[in-house]
DNA sequence: GTGAAGGTTTGCACACCGTGCAATTAGCCT
DNA sequence: AGGCTAATTGCACGGTGTGCAAACCTTCAC
């Protein structure tokens, strides 16, 4: 797959790859702060300016935003049956997606610990996670045919399941992978189509009863949730 | 409101604001890259070091996150009717926050303008976003009972929440303010509650009629390529 | 009113970031 | 081999963000 290209594509890669992988592994040793691009850049045996000529920033290097990745998830939507209803086919595209996700457990929940513990990295997560979604509504609206300026309807699904999406990795994260991500993200999903009930109150079937919780309390009694310091850092 | 406060705290939130009305200003005229902190703080009259203490970067200036709005946004929900599901509390704490909004629709849609024509702006204002969606999660969390660390349900009901708010924000601009903001985001939680259904199938009791003014003269250079390269800035 | 206490503003120094430019190096193709 | 093209590198330079200490207000107590 990547076997086709010349030598000087495949050290481009080699070069993108390896400063990447430095600045993870640097910033979870470390601490964002206390890592410099010159830094990264010597780790992976190349100049500053050179990390320069890949990435726009330190964050751009962490977060990665795979360029190919986009178009890949655009072709598989459009490649869903067209008698599926967008949502359906959707979450099938991202549980597809989820599935070789979870093969690289250890390396995406290290990548995620370290956004996690860096709150700075956050905003350029969430661009990331935006440009997906303007993705995804141009191919919703192309499949749903609909005028993504004038329609609520595509902008909502694209960002509906993204949230979902979005949802079911930090849950799966706070559970260090014991759970399935394919699962969790198709739970998400489900509550999504119903409507986001209320939780635990009254079956779906008899109208929104608010009849309401009486805390039963289905939660498992493992204790834990150490203080999830809630911090979120807005700029750089 | 702010007259029990002594001159210190007014001086504070004076030069706050005024930092922030010369940073929008100024690069709705000039552009982000052609303005520098120091011009800002010229602008506002202050020294360039005191912008810092304000502000850790020009971003975190214009896009504003205003503390005491996530607190009372939290109030709010929990004020609401205990028999009110959480998503219809959600919507109706967002549809009036619509309203004082829309009285200052100038500000927020030259605002808004900003925002779009800076995409480096776009990773700053995700996070106000997701600081935002945080504060929904606890405070959903605790109107519900559950554990959000353990739960998908209060992080999905906030991430859903924000996205129908965004989306109807993103559209409420699109259209410039011809449509109440209270009515797309009154749109955009029904859509939700009733799970996203495929669009054109079922029409809604109260025709949207979807018979649209016709695009005639309404804004030229607004509205980006069809192709609109996605391209988004992560990063600085 | 006066002065101590505690907060804010400011200048200065300094490290780091990000980019334009031009020279150099290395892969590619005939 | 030798020209062509693209990547790498060094250098310079302006902008960013922070620690520190001095100067400068408010406030409050006496």
């Amino acid at each position: 797959m990547e076997h086709n290209l010349g030598r000087r594509d495949r050290k481009k890669i080699a070069s993108r790859r390896s400063l990447q992988a430095a600045a993870v592994r640097l910033v979870a040793d470390r601490g964002l702060k206390h890592v410099t691009v010159e830094d990264i850049a010597e780790a992976a045996d190349v100049s500053v300016r050179t990390f320069f000529n890949y990435f726009s920033s330190k964050e751009e290097a962490i977060v990665g935003l795979d360029p190919e990745q986009a178009a890949e998830l655009r072709q598989s939507l459009l490649a869903r049956p067209a008698d599926e209803p967008p949502l359906v086919a959707v979450r099938n595209v991202l549980v597809a997606l989820a599935a070789p996700l979870a093969e690289r457990q250890e390396d995406w929940l290290l990548h995620m610990q370290v956004v996690r513990q860096e709150p700075s990295l956050l905003p350029s997560l969430l661009a990331s996670f935006a440009a997906h979604e303007r993705n995804l509504i141009e191919a919703l609206a192309e499949r749903t045919k609909t005028d993504p300026d004038r329609d609520l309807y595509p902008a909502l699904v694209a960002a509906a399941s993204m949230a979902a999406f979005r949802v079911a990795m930090t849950h799966w994260r706070n559970w260090e992978g014991k759970r399935s991500l394919a699962h969790l993200v198709e739970s998400a999903f489900a509550q999504c189509a119903a409507g986001l009930p209320a939780p635990l109150s009254a079956k779906p079937s008899s109208g929104r009863a608010p009849a309401f919780p009486a805390r039963g309390g289905i939660r498992p009694g493992v204790a834990a949730a150490p203080g999830s310091g809630s911090h979120i850092g807005v700029g750089r």
